[in-house]
DNA sequence: AGCACGCCGACT
DNA sequence: GTCGGCGTGCTC
């Protein structure tokens, strides 16, 4: 806990002239009770008038003059406001996930009032025209000629928009407050916030539930009745229902006078899906997506706020909607990377959900066909609680999975990217006139070396995690730093055959128009879906039938439904499995989960092929059997034995100067400063801790910026945020501050792909 | 946002 | 002089 004589405040006042930290004194009586993210009441202004205020940052010595500081007046907490409630979850991620309080803020209060010329205003006049006009003489007798001018200006207009009268009249608003007291005119503020979905009407439209389902909600809302409000992982295969059983739970917790908020990966919320949402809750739900504006969020939060909506479908700043009352907070394909944030503070919107859900008392229920390793974990030892969907509602069987040995292919004379059993599958699709979707997996930028004759991968002899190749002939390790020459020939088994994979989904397409030349093959990837409708065009495209192959990135994996296709090609299952992270094998075993369940989603019968050259690989081999359990019982062991969350906790710190000695130089220190402490844990009995590294990171230099990493690990979650002060405080100590080369440090907990 | 300060014209 | 309306600027 960080203690200081000083809090930084931000008043609970709407406007640009007071929306920054103002310094109070904490009083010795209050000290023990006030900390970052407590509501308190501060005298503020001439008139030392007593205000609502928020306290974002704790410090030791003043940042101004002392004789300017006033002392906090006291502290308010029995209120429970939805303010509050996000002043407390801020306080939260700045402490989880690092950041100043500052940008937790931010993240947290989202279009802080007025965005762009919402903040109307307008003026009514409420005496007669004659009244006004007797009203106006006299007061120019009194030579008031402001509130005259206004007066006339009211005689031919019943309303007038206030910043007409301000900038056009020359009045400021003191006047026209004193002419609201004289009972001349009314001020009123215009809300005129429109609703993008409006006019539609919700007709409760409900589909009867399976067995399955309902025990799910009944399940969830009984327990939420009994004072019961925990997390729970909902698991069930694609097309098993689990939008219904949202819909219904949703529905309870409306029941129940609550709201709710869905979250959803960015692109996954298909036009159907909404449809479904629209039909049951009409204009009480609200949908949140990247093409609104600021002022139209704005409007969604202040929908929300009023309690005008119940329900906000959103990505992950939905979770931010400042609802009275949550009672339920649902998260759809829970695995999905994108809930990471990647901006600052770096936080997680699961745990932010049940974090938040904590706040309310409300219940959090994740949904995924493949959860993520660390929710089924947390199911595992009763955490969470868990509910199977095991049974289609659609029919549609599982698609038949074969894997192809690509080391096979090669010793049988076969060195093209596509195996036989594949080409000879696409052969058949597009005599039927059946659709093909070939999916290369690109994920993990690092180049990994293995060899196309044995499957060998070059590790780390240290993390076991892939090495990496960089130009000047060297393979690094981006966990510890590890270095060795490149190699010619395979370690294993002296093929010449070893080398990073280059293909691109640009050379596929490419092989594909010259293979069969009549066939007619789109491309989605990061170059093809620039603009901004392009890929819902591509997809369409597809979808009707425009096209006979779709190659593409893994972001064609993704949630879409095509009835025609019954082939799927995951063309290089290897590249995720050797990213270098330690989630690779569970990126690689969703992705191919996804891909397989794009196949035969329709009446016929889907295929899927995938290809590799570690047919023996876990990851590859649980995936094509469809198996979760099997896939997770090996990976909980690799993490286990190494350390990974969620077995322990990770904490990435990335160091950065602009020397790149300077950046080699502060990232051992704070290194070496974190192992002093580990080996002195270690003798005290306390908070084992593990330090790996320093490194160059994924991406050594940014804009002529280094970039070095290094990572702590262990399981007391404690004692690494209390590392992180410590290395933060250390950052601001004269050794790192002062006038040398700037350093900058930022901390990533239990990374998704790290830095 | 809300308050005080200071400017300016009009009055005892 | 000094009273009062009204714009302006500041608030830890």
């Amino acid at each position: 806990m960080i203690r200081g004589e000083y809090a930084n405040v931000i008043v609970d006042i709407s406007h640009e002239k007071v929306d920054r930290p103002f310094m109070y004194r904490i009083p010795s009586e209050l000290s023990d009770r006030v900390e970052e993210g407590s509501c308190v009441t501060v005298p503020f202004g001439r008139g030392n008038t007593l205000r609502k205020a928020y306290v974002v940052q704790i410090k030791e010595e003043p940042e101004i003059e002392p004789e300017k500081i006033k002392s906090i007046a006291g502290i308010s907490e029995k209120d429970q406001g939805v303010d509050e409630l996000m002043m407390r979850l801020a306080a939260w991620m700045r402490r989880r996930y690092g950041s100043t309080m500052i940008a937790a803020l931010k993240t947290v209060l989202p279009a802080r009032e007025k965005v762009g010329k919402l903040k109307k205003r307008e003026v009514i006049r409420l005496w007669s025209a004659e009244e006004c006009e007797n009203a106006a003489e006299t007061c120019e007798q009194k030579h008031q000629s402001a509130k005259a001018r206004v007066l006339r200006e009211l005689q031919t207009e019943e309303l007038l928009p206030e910043d007409l009268l301000i900038r056009k009249l020359h009045i400021s608003r003191p006047t026209l407050l004193s002419l609201e007291k004289q009972g001349a005119v009314e001020i009123r503020e215009i809300e005129y916030y429109r609703n993008p979905v409006s006019g539609k009407e919700g007709k409760g439209v409900r589909h009867p539930l399976s067995e399955e389902q309902q025990a799910v909600v009944d399940g969830v809302l009984s327990d939420f009745d009994a004072g019961i409000k925990k997390t729970y992982l909902l698991h069930g295969i694609t097309g098993a229902g689990k939008t219904e059983v949202y819909m219904d739970l949703i529905e309870g917790c409306i029941e129940r006078g609550r709201q709710a908020i869905v979250l959803i990966p960015e692109i996954a919320l298909t036009y159907q899906t909404l449809l479904r949402f629209y039909k049951r809750f009409g204009d009480r739900v609200s949908v949140l997506n990247s093409t609104l504006s600021a002022g139209e969020k704005y409007d969604q939060c202040m929908r929300a706020r009023n309690g005008e909506i119940d329900v906000i479908i959103g990505p992950r700043s939905a979770l931010f909607t400042p609802f009275p009352k949550v009672g339920l907070i649902v998260i759809d394909e829970e695995h999905e990377t994108t809930y990471k944030s990647e901006g600052n503070p770096r936080y997680h919107a699961r745990e932010t959900a049940i974090y938040l859900a904590g706040l309310h008392g409300a219940s959090v229920v994740l949904g995924s066909a493949t959860p993520s390793v660390d929710t089924y974990y947390k199911a595992q030892n009763g955490e969470y609680g868990y509910f199977r969907l095991t049974k289609r509602l659609t029919g549609g069987a599982l698609p038949e999975v074969h894997i192809s040995d690509m080391r096979e292919e090669l010793r049988a004379g076969n060195k093209s990217m596509f195996s036989r059993k594949l080409q000879e599958l696409m052969e058949e699709r597009l005599s039927k006139k059946e659709q093909i979707m070939l999916f290369l997996n690109r994920r993990g930028y690092a180049g990994f070396i293995s060899c196309r004759s044995c499957g060998e991968v070059l590790k780390c002899p240290h993390c076991d995690v892939s090495l990496s190749e960089h130009r000047g002939g060297k393979l690094i390790c981006h966990y510890c730093g590890y270095e060795t020459p490149t190699v010619k020939l395979c370690p294993k088994c002296g093929s010449k055959y070893i080398s990073g994979f280059r293909a691109g989904t640009q050379q596929v397409e490419e092989k594909l128009r010259q293979m069969y030349p009549q066939a007619r093959v789109l491309r989605m990837d990061a170059d093809t879906t620039k603009t901004k409708d392009s890929y819902e065009t591509i997809l369409e495209a597809f979808s009707s039938g425009e096209a006979d192959i779709l190659v593409g990135t893994q972001m064609i994996v993704k949630g879409h439904d095509f009835p025609n296709v019954t082939l799927v090609g995951a063309l290089a299952a290897d590249m995720s499995l050797f990213a270098s992270d330690f989630r690779s094998a569970e990126r690689t075993f969703e992705l191919l989960t996804q891909a397989a369940g794009r196949a035969g989603r329709g009446e016929k019968k889907g295929e899927v092929v995938i290809q590799t050259y570690q047919p023996e690989h876990y990851g590859i081999v649980t995936a094509a059997a469809q198996d979760y359990e099997a896939f997770y019982e090996e990976e909980m062991e690799y993490r286990d034995l190494g350390g990974y969350p969620p077995a322990a906790h990770l904490m990435a710190v990335l160091v950065t100067a602009p020397n790149e000695d300077r950046a080699e130089e502060a990232a051992k220190t704070l290194a070496d400063l974190t192992r002093k402490r580990a080996e002195r844990n270690l003798q005290e009995g306390r908070g084992r801790l593990f330090v790996i590294g320093p490194a160059e990171a994924t991406i050594a230099k940014i804009n002529d910026v280094y970039r070095r990493v290094f990572y702590i690990k262990g399981s007391d979650l404690q004692e690494i945020l209390n590392v992180r002060e410590v290395l933060e405080a250390e950052l601001e100590s004269p050794a790192f501050a002062g006038d040398r080369i700037p350093v900058t440090a930022a901390f990533d907990l239990d990374p998704m792909y790290g830095f």
